[in-house]
DNA sequence: GGCTGATAGTTTAAGCTTAAAATAATCGCG
DNA sequence: CGCGATTATTTTAAGCTTAAACTATCAGCC
């Protein structure tokens, strides 16, 4: 027969509780995951049908678009959530496309620093224009009282995922 | 200077408005993408750590899993949302790893039947358990009031995106 | 029986993604 | 100053992913 196991939940607090199937947060995560994929996909063959462009392009542009004096991998890296390596070939897709320029730092040569051209900005307004209608579209089922419970429980979520990352990271490297 | 687009809401309902930059909606959906980026991250890192397993491998596992009887090809490609070829090789992968076991329909030849093999459905087994710890783990900050919520409001969100991409699939292809 | 169109999977080419190892430049500190 | 640690990026190998073209099979219809 199974038995109590401790649950961490974060690096202070350990409670033992009797071992549940989590079925709540289980569903919760699997929706969380259906809704982001349904319009990920979504945005993602509507940007190659009207723009032919693929949607992490459309993302890295969007992030420069926001930083209008560039940015370097790493912030990229860290600002689009994908890994370091990742970013190399996509930003040298781009820079072949004429999209973006690249350019070593001057006062530290181990930092590239990445920024939109003027047509990779023109490109990319089009693009943001549409791109906006797509998702209030996706949207329109929601009330402004939605989207901003919405929000606001998205934002409790991600501090707690943050945070039970941040307690796990410490008890495997102390 | 711009001026006032229409917007389609659905196949029935098309509102003028001044263009908006819909603030609030992009808001909310990086939001929601930064959420699921998080939590899939980690459990991917997770599942690599403890298990050396793959998140799609461990998704195929999970949705044969909860179908003990076996699924076709096509059946887990629209339940997972992804493409068809790429089943092609995950399956082929995990058959060779000996976790799930694949045959042709007897009475349609087309027809591919997927299934857990013994030993997959153990190995499932022991990581759906701890699987459904970290994932609790993570939404841990929430209350059972903020689950039920979110659930709520993300099913609403579904729905709508559902609707909006009909609504569009009948504009584009009538 | 033999078309015709639809359905289930596979293949292919291109691109995305990660983790881990490697490279290269800078920084801190004695 | 010089050297070890740190930081930023690239490289590599494996795997994931898609869209589109292709193959094989089936169902219906005459």
């Amino acid at each position: 027969m199974e038995q109590h196991r401790p649950v961490f939940i974060d690096s202070e607090t350990v409670v033992s509780e009797r071992p549940r199937d989590h079925k709540d947060e289980l569903r919760l995560w699997l929706r969380l995951l259906t809704c982001t994929t349904l319009v990920e996909d979504d945005i993602r063959s509507r940007l190659r049908a009207r723009f032919d462009v693929t949607l992490p392009r459309f993302d890295l542009m969007a992030q420069l678009h926001k930083t209008p004096q560039g940015m370097t991998l790493g912030q990229l890296s860290s600002r689009m959530m994908v890994s370091n390596g990742n970013l190399t070939a996509l930003v040298e897709r781009l820079v072949d496309a004429g999209q973006i320029e690249r350019r070593v730092s001057e006062t530290d040569r181990r930092v590239v620093l990445v920024a939109l051209t003027p047509s990779g900005e023109a490109a990319f307004s089009d693009m943001a224009r549409e791109h906006g209608d797509w998702i209030a579209g996706l949207l329109a089922g929601l009330s402004k009282g939605d989207i901003e419970q919405l929000m606001h429980l998205l934002d409790k979520l991600k501090i707690s995922a943050r945070s039970a990352m941040q307690a796990a990271r410490h008890r495997t490297a102390p």
